[in-house]
DNA sequence: CATGAATGAGAGTTCATTCAT
DNA sequence: GATGAATGAACTCTCATTCAT
């Protein structure tokens, strides 16, 4: 089994090698601009080669997509642990900067780029986005529901809550802040954000 | 002098002209697909034209970037009438989001797309970003100042706002609330946007 | 208007030149494997060019084929005027020898050949063939009806007549009579064209 | 021996898998458009092992001709038991038909198609095209010297029947006789084959 | 002023073929 | 003996751009 079991992880660590070429590329040029070619230039192979693990572009770009939420959710479903929910959804916060933060070019692709979206493919794209958009629906309702969040309707909040969050972490990896000098924005944004769910908190 | 002025206008209207066209096509089909010879065909010309006008691609982008701007800034200062300060932030940000939906995509080339941006040509986009990031600031200052607004740090607040409003305009642009119906966004958005400045309201 | 015509005999003329070169090709390597890319090698001209001329491949080898049956047409024309009919009828068979020896290679693209043959666009080639056919058949029954030749179905016998010449043709200018010396096929050729038709005479 | 022999069998069981599987995808697909990676995804194989067993695609084609011959041949010695030479002939004739018939891509590859014959392997497609001919030279011969057939030179006759029959057949197989509908081909081939031989017979 | 003509560069993709394992 | 992995070369076609006229 040893053999079959090595060449699979071979497979994989090649496939993971040609995805993050192209997540950088899809990410420096958008997706249009950043060709097939310019990935296998990168990792140094011929772009015949990409089609041994990959069908076509869209493929490529599902798969980073499909990366990049996996780690997204991972570290979402870490916070289950913490009981109150409204801490939750403000950890909840946090994470999502964090995420961004570290991973600012899958937050760029996941949450930003327009991809191919043929509809078609989309499945993956809008699963993602449901499975993530229904988990802070659940937070938010929990936290209004126990009285630690002002109460308001629920869609509304989540809307305005990821909505937020969203704008702001766009804003900073997209360089729209240049008006405030990088050390300032490293304290403001967090500051913003704590700003922002004391004004949905119940006091 | 008339002839000068004739032919300065002459050319300022074909520049219109090609800048009208580029902006629709930028619109339907994204940058990167609006080609030089698509804006030629549509304005009955021949793509060398083009370039008599203007440098090259990125030229053209900047100038409807420009022309979005002012189109936007035209819709801003129509709301300087409005006395009360707070009142003036709220409908800026109807403004905004109605800006957002009748030009999203010039609010795409605007707010959210990179852009060929060499540093050298993007002069202008910060400075356009950082006039309408002063006028924000200024009304979140009189609103607080003023008392109908909740006391909070200005930069803060501006910030918060800004985030709010622009996170979910580009959610929207981009397609990613697909899991509301069409119909219910056309409800949800401004109940959302709505509640959001009922937060920052000082009761 | 000595401008616009001597433009128009310019790109005439460029278009001619990509005929010929892609006639050569297509011929020579059958449709596959000509590409544009050796077509414009040959005329010396970057592949992109033949795009301002032709729309894409098949709009090539239409154009060639078409082109083929002018030359073809004329030819059968000049017949007309032979006031017996089976004479006529004989004259034809040298006149399609002539033709395909002469050239080869259009014989080859209109009667051999695969071509792409979408059939959207098979109208052109379709129709030609509709016409020679019509053409041929009324001949046959003009031979049959003065008596001249032997009495038999008119259908049956315009494709026993164009099938044997094709045949005699095609074996030819494909080269499958090889075991011929080639002298000698100079000869045999018209004899057996000649004895053919002596079978088709009523004596 | 026992052991060198079964290799050599199974070795030979390989060439004809991949030769039929290559047959037809040529019929089905032509020459260009059959790859190596499908006939092997066929014989679900990898396309290396076909290079185990052929040197290149060109010594497939070659395979798959010689083949096509081989299967000719079979049939029209079966024909060999009709006592009668002008009845062989006309036999030989429908034989021929059915053939192309039934094979009608194998038909196209072996008397229509170029191929790339490299004037070194050309050999063997001259070795049986002169080998079918000699065969169908002594058929005529014997019909003439039996009085059966109309006098006439011999070899000009055997150009006349080969050319006729290819003439038919190939229009046939290329689609060229479209002008007639499908369910009438079906009746005015056979009878202008008939009719034909009929003009060649002696009274 | 306007353009027709031309092109180099590059896009995504497929193919026949090789070779280490 | 069989193959997975890799690739160079080729494909059709589009693009931004230039330049002589």
């Amino acid at each position: 089994m040893g053999i079959a079991e090595r060449k699979e992880r071979e497979k994989q660590g090649m496939k993971d090698l040609i995805l993050q070429a192209a997540m950088d590329l899809f990410v420096e040029e958008g997706y249009e601009k950043a060709s097939i070619r310019k990935i296998a230039d990168r990792i140094e192979y011929s772009p015949a080669t990409i089609y041994l693990y990959f069908k076509d572009k869209d493929e490529i770009f599902h798969a980073v997509h499909e990366k990049g939420f996996d780690i997204f959710f991972v570290r979402m479903e870490k916070l289950a642990v913490i009981a109150d929910p409204f801490e939750r959804l403000e950890k909840l916060g946090e994470a999502y900067l964090h995420f961004a933060r570290e991973h600012p070019q899958l937050y760029d692709l996941m949450f930003i780029m327009w991809g191919p979206m043929d509809a078609l493919k989309d499945d993956t794209h809008w699963h993602c986005g449901m499975r993530a958009h229904t988990a802070l629906r659940d937070i938010v309702r929990e936290s209004i529901e126990s009285g630690r969040m002002k109460p308001m309707d629920v869609d509304v909040a989540a809307m305005a809550v990821w909505s937020f969050m969203h704008g702001i972490v766009s804003l900073h990896i997209r360089n729209r802040f240049r008006m405030c000098m990088p050390e300032d924005l490293e304290k403001i944004i967090p500051e913003t954000i704590a700003t922002m769910f004391r004004l949905f908190r119940q006091e």
